[in-house]
DNA sequence: AGATCCCGCCACTAG
DNA sequence: CTAGTGGCGGGATCT
């Protein structure tokens, strides 16, 4: 990838094409991080941020939501989220793969072989949360009688970023795959058969997601082996195996590609020729889907037991230990289409490190913001 | 010719 | 009702 590009700034004077890039997703986010990850920030105003990035608000959302998805920020009030930090990260997606496992359990086999697929929709279940404990005496229990219809008035919560975010990280946490094809995940993230349009919607949203993600070096964008199609590598940790490239850190240094730092993606529009509003046309012919909610069982599942035990036992973790365990893994590498969650549904199995968990996260923190400050451009550490 | 994905209209909702 | 949110998908840009 030869940075072909010579974004560097062009200088202010010459006249200068509108550039995409410059005002990307991804961009922003690094901006957003780079404003706000400091130590005297508790809470972010939506209205500052947008006009301190010098974009609109719109955008503030879109990113806002997929960090909080992550745990980097906690919706606080309107208008208002708290700053958590990367070091919450660990714990966010620890609770994420939990619940991806949990209710995965939940479609288990039921494999009522209906027809072939059925189709649709997106798994996942949802907010769950909230377990005051508020009496709830009235017999529990109960059983399946209320979940009628998942409506509750959020279908809108169905197909929000944040939600499609989530989903999209218990892809990588809660199977062994380490790749995963942009078609591929968009039909994991939704029913398999869709019409053309749902299906574009929805990877014009994982595109979305992806940016910020890869911002925040949770994932990288690449190729599959056969590098035909796009696909996402996941860089996070989790108590996968990594085969064995050497500690996650190592790639600082080298490959700054200077980017503006500017913080301001600036304002120019995108020329819109204009003219020609057009009136319309029939805008909703959005069919109503049917959503029956059957679960989706998750693609054949051609996996073999084999669950990755998370270290339990050890912890101890020396200065550095990388995450990874370094567990002989399978050789795997190309695409690995398997899933497998599934095994793991070892209920039981607390894990508590998280204490240590979060001492060794402090030293990415750090390193992150070292790097952050200095690079700021994405830099992949591709694997080739 | 696709693959990416910015932009902002406008439907929903919280207040 | 108004302001805050945020689906959605047209179509400009970038491979």
């Amino acid at each position: 990838m030869a940075l072909s590009y010579t974004d560097i700034i062009d200088p202010p004077s010459r006249h200068h094409a509108y550039s995409r890039k410059q005002k990307s997703l991804g961009l922003l986010c690094t901006n957003f991080l780079t404003l706000y990850n400091r130590d005297d920030i508790d809470v972010i105003g939506l209205d500052d941020a947008a006009s301190k990035l010098g974009v609109e608000r719109r955008r503030i959302y879109d990113i806002v939501n997929v960090l909080e998805s992550v745990g980097v920020l906690a919706r606080k009030a309107k208008n208002k989220y708290s700053w958590k930090g990367f070091a919450s990260v660990p714990k966010a997606l620890q609770d994420l793969k939990e619940e991806g496992l949990r209710d995965n359990v939940n479609t288990i086999d039921r494999q009522s072989n209906n027809s072939a697929k059925d189709a649709n929709d997106d798994e996942d279940e949802d907010d769950d949360s909230d377990s005051n404990p508020n009496t709830g005496s009235q017999n529990e229990n109960s059983s399946i009688i209320k979940s009628t219809a998942v409506s509750r008035s959020d279908h809108r919560r169905e197909k929000s970023l944040g939600l499609l975010t989530q989903n999209f990280v218990k892809l990588f946490v809660c199977s062994n795959a380490n790749l995963i094809s942009l078609d591929e995940s968009a039909k994991l993230l939704l029913g398999d058969g869709h019409n053309l349009s749902i299906m574009r919607t929805k990877v014009r949203r994982l595109y979305d997601i992806a940016n910020v993600l890869s911002s925040l070096k949770l994932i990288e964008k690449t190729h599959t082996a056969d590098t035909r199609k796009p696909a996402f590598r996941w860089l996070g940790f989790r108590g996968k195996s990594e085969n064995g490239s050497g500690d996650p850190l190592a790639p600082f240094e080298s490959r700054k590609r200077t980017f503006g730092a500017d913080i301001t993606n600036t304002r120019f529009k995108r020329n819109k020729m204009d003219s020609s509003v057009d009136g319309d046309k029939s805008q909703n012919l959005k069919m109503q889907q049917i959503k029956d909610e059957n679960m989706v069982t998750v693609a054949e599942r051609g996996n073999f037991g084999q669950d990755l035990q998370q270290k339990s036992g050890s912890f101890q973790f020396g200065p550095f230990a990388p995450v990874s365990v370094a567990k002989a893994g399978n050789p795997e590498d190309n695409v690995t289409r398997i899933y497998d969650w599934e095994g793991l549904s070892s209920t039981f199995r607390p894990q508590y490190h998280n204490q240590a968990l979060r001492d060794l996260f402090s030293h990415y923190t750090e390193a992150w913001k070292l790097w952050y400050t200095e690079v700021a451009g994405k830099k992949p550490l591709h694997i080739s």
